[in-house]
DNA sequence: CGGCAAATTGGTAGCGCTGCCAAAAAAACC
DNA sequence: GGTTTTTTTGGCAGCGCTACCAATTTGCCG
């Protein structure tokens, strides 16, 4: 069942073949330690006559550390993380790191076992999405002494590195932003929160600030499942078919918002002056909606390469804030 | 610079804790071979108690296969490869195989690379997007003997195993539907065509289909830089400034069909009454616009799984065609 | 209870590489 | 030319595990 590799060179292979020993050519091919420049010639011809592919589980293990990162992330389906993989990506592959991942489809159980598996592969940092992990998970990352990076949510306590920004601050500025516009009567549509623990907290905190100034949220539609903009459509429909007079709707992200922007043109309610929307994400396609899309701009793929850049250079612990941007837009 | 683990529990340690030998807790943590229930109890507890997490470098160094995948594909800024990704991913983690990542953008010199350093892990399997590499590539993923998994293109000739489906059939089909409608000046519009070759095989044999039926394509505007909707947009603008009687735009794909969507809301162009739209992709979101977006569904996701269900069976080579579906949808 | 098969267990040789050390060669110096 | 230094090299012991084999224990039967 298991594959068996055929074309198996070997270092010892490439060093008889070059003449020299393995502990030569170990050392021009990683351009480590001293040799001549005729060493060097003679190990490369053997290495491309052979067609030697040295074999980095073996290095790895005879080295002390290794040059894997494991993500753990719990979805692929939504552009952030893909986004967040694209920054770090370009950073571990100039530094001559892989980027090793798995998804947790926002179980924390899950991602509790998935870190596991990938402790076991004895990376050199984990990144994982936020910081609420089940307590296993806490203690098996603390004992295993490999770097850990925590992505896209400063509210909590990091464990070792964290990068990204506040989802608090996001939702306290999204309320502030339509308050200020005048709007007061005020609705929210979202996908599964407590999955989505971040989303949860810009909800949460999105509603404080609302309270405290005296426009408490009139309604809200919380739909099952992840976010896409179907549901957003259909979150914008049920909600505007319980509450007739809001101004204005804030959304769990802009796939969301997008879904009840559709709604909007879709049934002739004019926006914003009917009724106001407001995302999350700063997704590009917000940018070319015949409205350009009220929202907040996430620094993801910056947070990916800020992430992997401390990784690489093995940065003390600390917490990296990225802010965010809002974009005033034209829905809102 | 590189990290050093501290915490590192061996299997050694394991066995004098549990007073058993190595093999025996190997046989019992990989629940492979026989040992008594007791025993089993006494391992577990050691493992337990020491917080051992076997060390999958060592093992994969030991035995003769890898469960690692590695996939090097194009981009993760579209959500086509992370939807393959997501679809492979499940499967591979039910497998207790580990996905290994880098990507290309669209460079196959930078494929060629990528390439090699992947094959330095010693994956059981390589997934590549796609039929079109160099020379390097293929001489060297054939030399590799580990299998190798083209992904999303069946036009052209597979390495060893392929899934996917026909992107000429793709063009073909879009110009047949467009033609069956009754559209005859029929224009394109393009992200950069040679590096995406996918996108490059749709859109010369949706030229030859509609000429092959006496109305030629009209015109096209091809954008440098990676599809996106405000590419798209834009090159609808530009398409339709310099020409004007077009009545149907063919898009390189769903994002960029979104982009001339959104162009003709904006400035008051009647779909598909007096220009029809007609993608590739099938994106989710097109089902939620107001008009559902006329294209070409594909199983991306389906992709990613029987690509790694073909690996995780050690399946002999073949090319598996999944097909496509067109979706009418209202924009054309 | 002896005797044989089956189940369980431990020992150990690698897997292919790196890191360390000592040896050899080359360069520099008086 | 003889040292001393510096550079270049090779040998080899692991890294932590698995695969194989042999040894031991257990179960079963007449």
């Amino acid at each position: 069942m298991e594959f068996k590799h055929q074309a198996t060179v070997t270092l010892a292979e490439v060093a008889e073949a070059a003449g020299v020993g393995e502990s030569t050519v170990s050392r021009v091919l990683r351009n480590h330690g001293s040799f001549s420049g005729k060493t060097r010639e003679r190990v490369i011809a053997a290495v491309e006559r052979l067609g030697y592919v040295p074999n980095r589980i073996a290095g790895t293990l005879a080295s002390t550390g290794s040059r894997l990162v494991a993500f753990v992330i719990p979805s692929l389906s939504n552009i952030v993380f893909p986004d967040v993989l694209r920054g770090a990506s370009a950073v571990l592959e100039e530094n001559r790191y892989q980027a090793v991942f798995s998804v947790t489809d926002y179980d924390p159980g899950k991602e509790e076992a998935l870190a596991a598996a990938m402790l076991a592969w004895r990376p050199a940092a984990v990144m994982l999405a936020g910081c609420e992990h089940t307590e296993g998970t806490v203690k098996m990352l603390r004992a295993s002494g490999c770097r850990v990076v925590e992505l896209l949510d400063l509210d909590g306590d990091a464990l070792d590195i964290a990068v990204g920004f506040s989802n608090r601050a996001a939702g306290r500025e999204s309320a502030a932003f339509l308050l200020k516009r005048g709007y007061r009567r005020i609705g929210y549509v979202g996908h599964d929160l407590n999955r989505d623990t971040r989303a949860g907290k810009r909800f949460s905190s999105f509603c404080e600030t609302l309270e405290a100034h005296g426009a408490p949220l009139v309604a809200h539609e919380i739909l099952a499942g992840a976010s896409s903009v179907e549901n957003g459509r259909l979150g914008l429909e049920r909600l505007l078919a319980r509450t007739t007079d809001l101004d204005a709707v804030y959304f769990s992200n802009d796939d969301m918002a997008l879904g009840g922007y559709f709604h909007c043109l879709a049934e002739g309610i004019a926006i914003p002056s009917k009724l106001a929307i407001f995302g999350y994400n700063g997704l590009d396609i917000g940018r070319a909606t015949p409205q350009p899309l009220s929202t907040i701009r996430t620094p993801r793929v910056a947070t990916g390469q800020i992430a992997a850049q401390l990784v690489v250079t093995n940065a003390p612990p600390q917490a990296v804030d990225l802010g965010f941007e809002l974009i005033e837009g034209a829905t809102a």
